[in-house]
DNA sequence: CTACATGATTCTTC
DNA sequence: GAAGAATCATGTAG
């Protein structure tokens, strides 16, 4: 406090206007801002904070623009407000670089930040293949980053070049009075004291900004988007064929995610969802499963009647054909017993196979609905898969 | 603006 | 580790 209160007078006028860093930097009247400056330097920086912030919509120009105002008023608050502020703990500025360098914000460069967008969504357990999303995170990660350098180069280069110029005024000053070199080098050392703490400044609102970007980039929850209907077409399908094991084993749900675009994660999720909101209100999904039953009963007939005649050719519904048969549903009991019920002729190609049994579920959800089968949660399959009998019905 | 739908996350249980 | 359950946060229809 007290030493930069003399380092104010000694360096009485002393800017760094005409530096690269320019604009600002005038030195405001010594007194009066002490109190006040703390707020008003929190303000302007959150203001200009919030404006970094919203550097994913604005072009590079703009953002850097207001980058560089942003560190420019924190040079000069800095030297105003004097040493009061205690020197930066270590393990803060340490942590702070620590965190640039995972984000790749710092450090060699990563391929611009592809690393960090990964761990960043593997953090969240966001999908790692919205490409365009990810590639739009990546370069404002690394317009960031940009900035960061930048700033920070200039801010060295500012601190060599104020340091010289105060060690040159001091040098003339120690011509009226006497000047011990102690005190230049105590002098340069505040000096640099101040410069790291800018840059620590520098580098605090650099995490802020890329745990921003972070979140709102790839932070799924934010950026939840409702399935096309195609996708939702296609799941809905799958689950209500399959009500009686609604678990689609992992080939099925990559088939599934390939065909609604979506991933397989994404697959988990919706079919977790599915089961558990099924359950808790099966009177809600009546009409819904009556639609798609009676849709894919359909396609159900006409794939076990082409699977009857020796021409064969696979249901589209039914994304475990071909993928040999190991969903499942193979093992459940039930299923096996609605084949053996269901044909009198033996079905035993595996392909044909895992269509009826793909296409009985359905076909059982029909009955249901048409034969007083539906008594909530007793007359469900997916809750009572083994009380139906289903030899009865004649899929021709 | 509100209520509901829905995708994602988190925690618990097995 | 997968599934269930609860919850969150956003999307959307009214």
């Amino acid at each position: 406090m007290d030493e930069q209160a003399r380092i104010m007078q000694a360096l009485g006028g002393v800017s760094l206007a005409g530096h690269s860093v320019q604009g600002g930097m005038a030195l405001p009247p010594p007194h009066g801002h002490d109190g006040s400056d703390g707020d008003g330097r929190k303000q302007d920086i959150g203001d200009i904070l919030h404006q970094i912030m919203t550097i994913t919509d604005q072009s590079l120009d703009e953002a850097q623009a207001k980058l560089v105002h942003f560190f420019n008023l924190n040079v000069n608050i800095v030297f105003i407000r004097g040493a009061q502020e205690e020197d930066s703990p270590d393990p803060q500025l340490m942590r702070l670089d620590n965190m640039l360098l995972a984000e790749g914000v710092s450090g060699p460069e990563k391929g611009g930040g592809s690393a960090a967008a990964a761990a960043a969504a593997a953090a969240t357990g966001s999908p790692t293949d919205n490409s365009i999303e990810h590639s739009d995170y990546r370069a404002k990660l690394s317009q960031i980053r940009q900035i960061y350098h930048t700033e920070l180069e200039k801010y060295e280069q500012a601190c060599n070049e104020f340091t010289t110029h105060v060690m040159n005024l001091l040098r003339e000053q120690s011509r009226t009075r006497p000047i011990s070199p102690k005190e230049i080098e105590r002098m340069v050392s505040i000096i640099h004291r101040k410069f790291s703490s800018i840059q620590m400044q520098l580098k605090q609102s650099t995490c802020e900004a890329v745990m921003i970007l972070r979140s709102r980039f790839l932070d799924a929850r934010r950026k939840r988007r409702n399935f096309s209907k195609q996708a939702t077409e296609i799941l809905n399908e799958y689950f209500y064929s399959h009500l009686s094991n609604p678990y689609p084993s992992e080939e099925a749900k990559e088939e599934l995610a390939k065909k609604c675009s979506i991933t397989v994660s994404q697959v988990s999720n919706w079919f977790g969802n599915k089961r558990i909101r099924y359950k808790k209100n099966i009177g809600k999904f009546q009409e819904e499963a009556n639609l798609y039953a009676a849709k894919t009963a359909v396609t159900a007939a006409h794939a076990v009647a082409a699977a009857v005649r020796p021409s064969q050719t696979n249901s589209p519904t039914t994304p475990n054909s071909g993928s040999s048969g190991s969903f499942n549903l193979l093992n459940s009991g039930d299923m096996f017993m609605s084949m053996q019920n269901l044909n009198g002729d033996s079905y035993q190609g595996a392909q044909v196979g895992a269509n009826v049994q793909s296409q009985v579920d359905t076909l059982r959800h029909v009955i249901s609905q048409t034969a007083g089968y539906n008594d909530a949660l007793g007359g469900n399959p997916m809750y009572s898969p083994h009380g139906l009998n289903v030899s009865t019905v004649s899929v021709k």
